[in-house]
RNA sequence: GGACAAGUGGGUGAGCGGUUUAAACCACAUCCCUGCUAAGGAUGCGUAUGGGUGACUGUACCGAGAGUUCAAAUCUCUCCUUGUCCA
């Protein structure tokens, strides 16, 4: 959640940088008008409160003394029946307030580039050349399919269209990833931690996937608990409502989940393939780290989840993302994007935010600043999306016979 | 699935509807005394939010939500969680 404060202050501000994100003034000023008539009700409110205390007091004074209470009692009834009233204008503008707000994204950072969509995001460096190939490559689709790797057709039987089935060679080298992912963030300092896949309204609320994006969410249909679109949601929220001591961060994590999204708003996208699957395998980072801290810890996530790149020696590109194509809940963004030869193109296969105090906020996960409590930051980014990495090696690894050739690192995980 | 019990500041743990302004202890912080593998004393010490330049102060919060009452940590109801004993 944005900072009220923050924003009521720096008002012109705050809302210009917001406009660039997609949301639209009169939500803005609605917000401050709103949050300045809460200020008010809430002091009407207390003022009748702190004197329906008083004379609650002074009632028991009285009983003990044994005077007569009626005058008194007459009294206390009247401004009763005030503060009910009262109360409820106040609690009516303090719920509409509240989603008003949950509803507002993070606010960019200064030096996000504006922009709209991503075509405007700016690319940082590329790491790794792309091969050329002397004959045309193919998609990892009919890969797949020659090598018998991944079975489309299958998934949609068990399932839905965009599911699909792995087998052999293929679904042992999503193990493969997956644990060899897991090693390298272990050995850059990131704990490995196994979380629920179903999390409650609350936890998705921390992290901003709702109230907002609800569509894009598997829920389930007996209880309030829904399928995780990411393991971001379960790590973050595993100290919401904590009050961390200094000296315990940052907390880096890893974890490996799959993650289920409706991809509500892809309808035609990517429909062929495992680029966009309602379920797929992700190795996710999240680090909770002190406000000073947070820059250097996403440079570091960033580098963890290039580095897994090139030890897979696949070619791929960092990006920054402009104000237009940033997160809900991210006040800067860097994806990383793979090559893919056979679709002639950089295709997204992570996703590092600084959603700096946003998550927190929401959250409540503070840590203990001297005497005072302080929002942490959170950080989150993939390292990697394991279907999209299966489908970047047997892109780049082809040979002209159909043939994949195994990334020398993965090679111990495979037993080969 | 059934029966019973419990949920109170960072921890332990008191709390007859109204001197509770949530005791006490531990932990922690600052200071004092002492003077060295110690021990003792004083003070402070929850969260959120509003007002005030500030000292200070208003309000809410005792698992969550509703109710009874002038007044609820305390009484009633529902739910959640944990524990124990059944199946």
């Amino acid at each position: 959640m944005i900072d009220l404060k923050l924003l009521q202050k720096k008002f012109e501000k705050i809302s210009s940088k917001l406009i660039k994100k997609g949301v639209n003034q009169e939500l803005l000023d609605d917000l401050k008008i709103k949050n300045e008539e809460l200020k008010i009700a809430k002091q009407d409110f207390e003022t009748l409160q702190a004197l329906q205390n008083t004379m609650s007091k002074e009632f028991g004074v009285y009983k003990r003394q044994g005077k007569d209470i009626t005058e008194l009692k007459a009294k206390v009834d009247a401004n009763k029946i005030e503060i009910s009233k009262v109360f409820d204008i106040q609690r009516q503008k303090q719920e509409s307030l509240e989603s008003l707000a949950m509803s507002i994204p993070n606010i960019p950072d200064d030096n996000v580039v504006d922009g709209n969509d991503e075509d405007d995001n700016v690319e940082i460096k590329k790491v790794l050349t792309p091969a050329t190939f002397n004959f045309t490559p193919k998609e990892h689709w009919e890969l797949a399919d020659e090598n018998g790797w991944i079975d489309f057709e299958r998934g949609v039987k068990l399932a839905t269209s965009r599911f699909s089935v792995s087998f052999g060679l293929g679904a042992r080298l999503e193990r493969a990833l997956i644990n060899f992912m897991l090693d390298f963030n272990r050995c850059r300092g990131f704990e490995e931690v196994s979380v629920p896949a179903l999390v409650n309204r609350k936890a998705l609320e921390g992290t901003g996937q709702l109230p907002k994006f609800e569509d894009d969410l598997y829920k389930m249909q007996d209880q309030e608990l829904f399928l995780i679109p990411t393991a971001e949601v379960p790590i973050t929220n595993l100290y919401q409502d904590e009050i961390l001591i200094e000296s315990e961060l940052p907390k880096k994590m890893t974890a490996y989940t799959s993650c289920f999204r409706k991809e509500a708003g892809a309808a035609g996208r990517d429909t062929r393939g495992m680029i966009r699957q309602h379920q797929f395998h992700k190795v996710e980072l999240v680090a909770i780290t002190h406000p000073n801290e947070s820059e250097k810890i996403f440079n570091d996530m960033v580098e963890c989840a290039s580095d897994i790149l090139t030890a897979l020696k696949l070619p791929h590109r960092l990006v920054s993302l402009c104000t237009g194509d940033l997160g809900f809940g991210a006040a800067y963004t860097v994806d990383i994007e793979v090559w893919l030869p056979g679709q002639n193109t950089y295709r997204e296969i992570s996703s590092i935010s600084n959603t700096r105090e946003f998550q927190a906020r929401r959250a409540k996960i503070r840590f203990k600043d001297g005497k005072k409590n302080n929002f942490v930051h959170t950080l989150n980014g993939s390292s990697l999306a394991v279907g999209r990495t299966l489908v970047a090696i047997m892109e780049n690894n082809q040979n002209e016979d159909g043939s994949i050739d195994i990334p020398e690192v993965l090679k111990p995980y495979l037993s080969l």
